[in-house]
DNA sequence: AAGCAAATCTGAACGCGTTCAGATTTGCTC
DNA sequence: GAGCAAATCTGAACGCGTTCAGATTTGCTT
């Protein structure tokens, strides 16, 4: 009954089968690459790789988490170094796209499940929730205490930031200028106008559109 | 060298294969149904239906075509009536929710496929392009010449709520409550705010939004 | 060291979407 | 109606993700 034991080998069993299946992923693409592939990859039989991820999809689940933990990472050293609101917000796009520029490809391949709350590895999803809470917590660290945002709407924009992310991201990964220069454009394009549209529009809207969306259960009232 | 000709018989199968198809979707979702089942049910061989259907998606692709007929249809005769531009933009919105009610359990497993430019049935797909833009029109129609949208706007406007509605779809296959009453709530609170913003913000920014929107290719340039 | 349960691994098997080489039917020409 | 090519259909086969009954290994207790 002690289910806690950590087997170290079982754990970088684990580890292991992700690095070889994300190079995979990368090398072949998603559907190019079978579960027979990474299992004789990583040295194992196909059964020893279903007991460490019980699906192909559960290594997408896990690749979400490096990434974020990777994102989080990086946006924290900008955040401590930048001052104003919109070189802060910049930052934290910027550096999920620097982090993500090798892996379009993978991610085209993987969009498809990201939407339709039932799949697992849907952004929506209850098995990415805490993924998703970080990557929003680290648009609330972005805004900071910028008194351009009242304190009681930060929330609120820090959400509409990761919704504005999400679709900038499904741009990027369809993207085809050099080196993504376009993405790059509307990032920028889309943080001008939102840092000066969101101040006025927060002031009397704001109240109206808190409530729209907590009926819908798209914005968590206040705990 | 007479490949014009129209089998009866054959469009017939298409025809009778593609009603099938769709029951069975509906029954028992589209995962629960295979090909097979297909198949057997319109009295064919799995061979045959792939002669007329070269996958499974292809039906998706024949369903859609099939809404987007009857959602033109089915607005057509509410905006000949209503004169208002808000009134009109929620009979089309409602008339497509209407519509689709019966079909979201099936429209939940389609979602996975409607994002990634690469996959066919892709909302954004060259595949999907021309029943995208009879949606688009349906939003033009009925912005029609309300003279609180300026002329050179309304496609940028059209636009705009065409996107808004593939965002109030995503909610409404996903919606639990009774008679998805959320999402009507969502539906009419979302044109209200649009209505009442869409005047003033899109004087001032226009400009900047449409030249944002066209260097991304995001929206085409007038013709 | 013997015993044992949990952790880890194996490989055959299943049902699925899809493909394909070839059989059959249809509509046409002479 | 004989001949023929295109249209239509057949069913076996393939590779895939996934499952599972059972084999093996590990770490612990005595």
């Amino acid at each position: 009954m002690t289910t806690r034991k950590r087997r170290p080998s079982g754990e970088a069993s684990r580890e292991h089968i992700l690095s070889i299946a994300l190079g995979l992923f990368r090398e072949k693409g998603f559907d190019g690459t079978t579960m027979r592939d990474i299992a004789a990859a990583a040295g194992l039989s196909l059964g020893a790789a279903y007991y460490w991820f019980p699906s192909k999809e559960a290594l997408v689940l896990a690749y979400y988490a490096r990434q974020q933990d990777a994102h989080a990472a990086a946006s924290r050293e900008a955040l401590e170094r930048l001052p104003d609101l919109r070189s802060r917000l910049g930052a934290v796009m910027h550096a999920k796209l620097d982090m993500l520029k090798e892996d379009r490809k993978l991610l085209r391949a993987i969009l498809r499940s990201t939407l339709g709350a039932d799949e697992p590895t849907s952004v929506f999803s209850a098995e990415t929730s805490e993924v998703r809470g970080q990557a929003i917590a680290i648009f609330l660290d972005a805004i900071g205490k910028d008194e351009s945002v009242p304190e009681d709407a930060r929330p609120l924009f820090a959400q509409a930031l990761w919704t504005l992310h999400l679709g900038l991201l499904l741009y990027f990964v369809n993207d085809t200028s050099e080196d993504q220069t376009k993405t790059r454009a509307l990032v920028d394009g889309s943080l001008d106008l939102v840092c000066n549209l969101a101040p006025p529009m927060l002031g009397p809207m704001r109240a109206e559109i808190t409530a729209l969306l907590q009926n819908a259960g798209l914005f968590a009232a206040k705990k």
